[in-house]
DNA sequence: TAGACTTTGTATCTAATGTTACATAAGTAA
DNA sequence: TTACTTATGTAACATTAGATACAAAGTCTA
């Protein structure tokens, strides 16, 4: 695990620190669409991702979801890290959105290593940072951009995450992770298809060009 | 200011730190309406909330403002840390929303005293957390609320801001917060006062009661 | 008090989004 | 192939919110 502790985050850490989190840290394998975290769930480890990415979902209390963001490689999640530090219940949840690898670390150890490494002080720091970012820009978008837009933002970044220009979801998985409804979506991609920017088929979407 | 200090951040910091912030800050009041800091402006100081309260606002590229969240008492400005750390521009506006009391840190002590005082990196930590939950619970309101029952939440958190029944905003005032249109508060400010829940007056509301 | 300005009330229309219903197409399994 | 399931296309309609326009009421000042 050392290696590919070295290659993702060797540039981050310091050396000591290297050598505790391969000592303490679990490798872990999952795969597309697995649940990490629930909302409700207690977290007991807090994970650093190595390879893949992973979306975060908010949900209210009819069950509607929304997505905040997606974490990747060389991040780890925010509100986990509250978790941990205050021993409370998870605010969202945590779904691979594909195959990913991680590195799990106990949750003693993240305040531990707060007050022990700088560097573990100027990474959680830093994912404080981004996280705030990535909810501003979640806000900017559901409160000041239309549908169509979010959509094609969406579009985009799906195609960003997974370095693929073909989207494997359905209009209905699409609708949920934008808190609409499906038709609305088949509506809006229907109109993109027309505009030459994407190709529907069953199943999947490619995306053929965006300005 | 060492007993206006004590009063408000005693339970939170220990002494040396208290000394020390005593030493640097600097004591500062504003007036209701007064800005805080503007989308861009390089943030020179950090601000801990001695009495009062803060708005915080987020703005789009056509100048639409949307309320994010208040600060009071005890508290601190999440966004104003980032931008302390990292010597970035702000990504939001602050405006009082009431007088408010005030002490300006200086940048530099910021990350200093994170390693220096433990309490002081618990205060920040806690900060963080703090924002970001509100930031989730703005993020419901947007996503999920109706234009009503966000009125209502506005109204209600108003209250019990300024710890007064009768607010002192004008439709406009609100529809800029809540990023809509004056008529369509208006039109839902007559729908509350017909169901007996405020009164409209010029320039207040007062809130006769909430279920 | 007259006029100017601000604030609020309301009607009408439009745009965006959500809902329901149903047809059709594509894949899957017996 | 046939039957079944899932995904998509689309029409018709409802609801929410935004835009425009204008009247009426309150406030302020010359």
């Amino acid at each position: 695990m050392i290696e590919v502790l070295k290659a993702n985050y060797g540039h981050l850490f310091e050396e000591a620190l290297l050598q505790e989190i391969n000592q303490v840290g679990t490798y872990k394998e999952v795969s597309e669409g697995d649940h990490l975290i629930d909302i409700g769930d207690y977290v007991k480890s807090m994970p650093l991702l190595v390879s893949g990415a992973v979306k975060i979902l908010r949900e209210d209390e009819e069950g509607d979801e929304l997505l905040l963001y997606f974490l990747e490689r060389g991040e780890t999640c925010a509100m986990t890290m509250q978790c941990c530090m205050g021993m409370s219940k998870s605010e969202i949840r945590a779904v691979a959105e594909i195959d990913t690898i991680l590195i799990m670390i106990p949750v003693q150890k993240m305040s531990e290593w707060i007050a022990k490494y700088s560097t573990w002080r100027d990474f959680v720091f830093a994912s404080y940072h981004n996280r705030l970012n990535e909810m501003l820009e979640t806000i900017d978008r559901i409160a000041f951009k239309n549908m169509d837009e979010r959509l094609l933002a969406y579009l985009k970044e799906k195609v960003r995450i997974s370095n693929d220009n073909t989207i494997h979801s359905t209009h209905q998985q699409i609708a949920y992770d934008l808190h609409t409804s499906r038709v609305v979506i088949s509506r809006l991609l229907k109109t993109l298809e027309n505009m030459g920017k994407i190709e529907l088929h069953r199943n999947h979407i490619k995306v053929k060009k965006f300005d």
